[in-house]
DNA sequence: AATATATCCGCATACGTATTCAAATCGATC
DNA sequence: GATCGATTTGAATACGTATGCGGATATATT
């Protein structure tokens, strides 16, 4: 029946004969309440399918037990996510659900106010702010929750200096290995597919590591090798076709997404081009697609597990006011078959 | 400063000259305020960058404005989820949005006592279920629900009588169409790969419109060549192994899922096999990957963006009391190059 | 036996909002 | 100019839990 009024702290205590407070305490937990008293209690809590009610829990404590995800895209919802952000969600839910936290989900527009509605409404007790962008765009922002004692954690580019906590991975090294690996397998013309300017950090950094690993091989980091590019398929196939009508001779493509390096290889194959005999490829993210792609594809992975996880516990600790700090993660190359096997 | 103490509705009513009870109901749109009041305690309101105290009011009007989703996964959570189930969660988090409505979202172990804990908790207003595996495990769990007439709705496979509502797409119209369109092509000995057992009703649909369309053309659903498999990576990759050591001949396969559909595809790259020259592959889901697979998936389409946006409007229309029924969406055929051409 | 100590529990109350009910103000009508 | 209806506001209170503080009981100490 809907009309089965929910059993309260009150009627507990009527049954066990004692007050609502100690019925409170002996669930939380607390010390000061007898063994006896305790197992009376919880007897007959477990009998009426008790469960304390969050909104007056929550009210009165000033706690919600509860941590934000904030999703940053551009466009409309609607959009499919980036997959390994939604990897990272995975973990971060089950990190959550085994530290007691219910996880709330939001898109926000880049513009809004975000943030402001969910820690002054009480509505979460940390915020975890994901999303690719352009930092600069909400720098401010950033500083203003800082100083209004808002917690939060962000994926992105770790920089010193960068208002709140950030973790992040280590691009530069992630593309560093990328074109060593390359490098190592006899390839000597590299292309780079990826923006390389300041608006998107992580991808410039996976920039720097490639041409500091394509320098250090005593080759040149040649910029007609480097077309821009988003991470999205339209934008990957873009530059993979620009890139094929430079007229440029290039034996392999460091992307630097997934989705670009998969797009690249499209249109590779399209243009009769075989990867990896006469391209070899390497992406960047370790998507699921890139596993089951034909062939597989190499790729730098990110721990999308570990960071989700990294996340949460940095801003728990945070919440309790545990001395925290920025974290860059490694990255871990996955070989497959896309970039071949040495020459 | 994180010691700037929230303003409250009080603050507003002093500041305004009005009382507290006054504040809400100018801020909630009740007609009984005048313009003039309304629009000064709005203006203060946000001078004060004042939000409701979402614990307060969720107390106080007994409704939390949040769904939880419930995510159910056989293993632990930090397993790959479904990349559909993903898709759908982006235009669930959209429709909630628009509605005003936050998400809570949540892995479940299927034994546990899920449920329970967030209605009765006051934690959503309502519950989505979502979770591929077999029904029976929880049909108890359902029944207990309706009776105590908590609110949800569930993803799965549509069959009258079944407890509370029930949203999913019409598996055994997409099983029939991806088999008609490759008989379309002039194929004439199609497999299928995936479980057709009640344990997967899901599955066992699609397998049923496979057979009716292969018999509907005059030939023989074989058993031989159907073979199960759930919807992993690992066991759509042992799936077409067996059916390839079967040494039954086949010149196409309709697969349960396009996780399935893509392991199967590079079994038969390893085994020699072109597709979609010798063989025509078409799957199930139309997962990101599939588009970027190489060659690219043909497959039969939910409309996960539809189905999210269904299962809050549903649920939501429950909770409002108004009549609600199941709903069977249709599916949508992606012709990519994976089918190929007809012969 | 009286006091000190530890253990356990109840009283009172606060958290911030939403809603019921009655009161106050106003203009209009006769 | 008094009465009525409509409009707008305030007073009081409830939602269910958590916690500071004091009181009671049982145990240990002198």
């Amino acid at each position: 029946m809907s009309g089965q009024r929910k059993a309260t702290s009150f009627d507990i205590a009527h049954l066990a004969g004692v007050s609502q407070p100690t019925v409170s305490r002996a669930l939380r937990g607390s010390p000061t309440v007898s063994a006896a008293t305790r197992a009376r209690i919880e007897a007959i809590a477990k009998e009426l399918n008790y469960t304390v009610d969050r909104s007056a829990s929550n009210l009165r404590s000033g706690s919600t037990r509860t941590l934000a995800l904030l999703l940053f895209r551009d466009p409309t919802p609607e959009e499919m996510i980036n997959p390994f952000f939604l990897a990272m969600l995975g973990s971060m839910m089950g990190a959550c659900a085994e530290r007691g936290y219910d996880l709330l989900v939001s898109f926000q527009q880049m513009g809004s106010d975000w943030g402001a509605d969910y820690e002054d409404g009480h509505r979460a007790d940390g915020l975890i702010l994901l999303g690719y962008g352009d930092y600069a765009e909400y720098h401010q922002r950033l500083v203003d929750m800082v100083e209004r004692g808002t917690h939060f954690v962000r994926w992105g580019h770790v920089q010193p200096g960068q208002p709140g906590l950030t973790i992040g991975c280590d691009n530069e090294a992630g593309g560093r290995s990328a074109a060593e690996h390359l490098l190592a397998l006899g390839r000597k013309r590299i292309a780079f597919l990826g923006d390389a300017t300041d608006h998107y950090p992580e991808f410039r950094d996976r920039w720097r590591g490639y041409a500091a690993a394509v320098e250090a091989a005593g080759l040149r980091a040649d910029p007609a090798l480097q077309v821009s590019a988003i991470s999205t398929e339209e934008d990957g196939t873009r530059a993979a076709r620009a890139l094929l009508a430079s007229g440029r001779t290039f034996d392999a493509i460091v992307a630097a997404s997934d989705l670009i390096a998969l797009s690249a290889m499209r249109v590779l194959d399209g243009a009769g081009l075989r990867v990896p005999e006469d391209v070899a490829i390497v992406g960047f993210d370790d998507i699921p697609a890139a596993g089951l792609a034909n062939p597989p594809l190499t790729t730098v992975g990110q721990d999308a597990a570990a960071a989700g996880r990294r996340l949460v516990d940095v801003l728990l600790a945070n919440i309790r006011g545990e001395p925290t700090q920025n974290v860059v993660l490694p990255t871990k190359l996955v070989v497959r078959r896309s970039s071949g096997e040495a020459l």
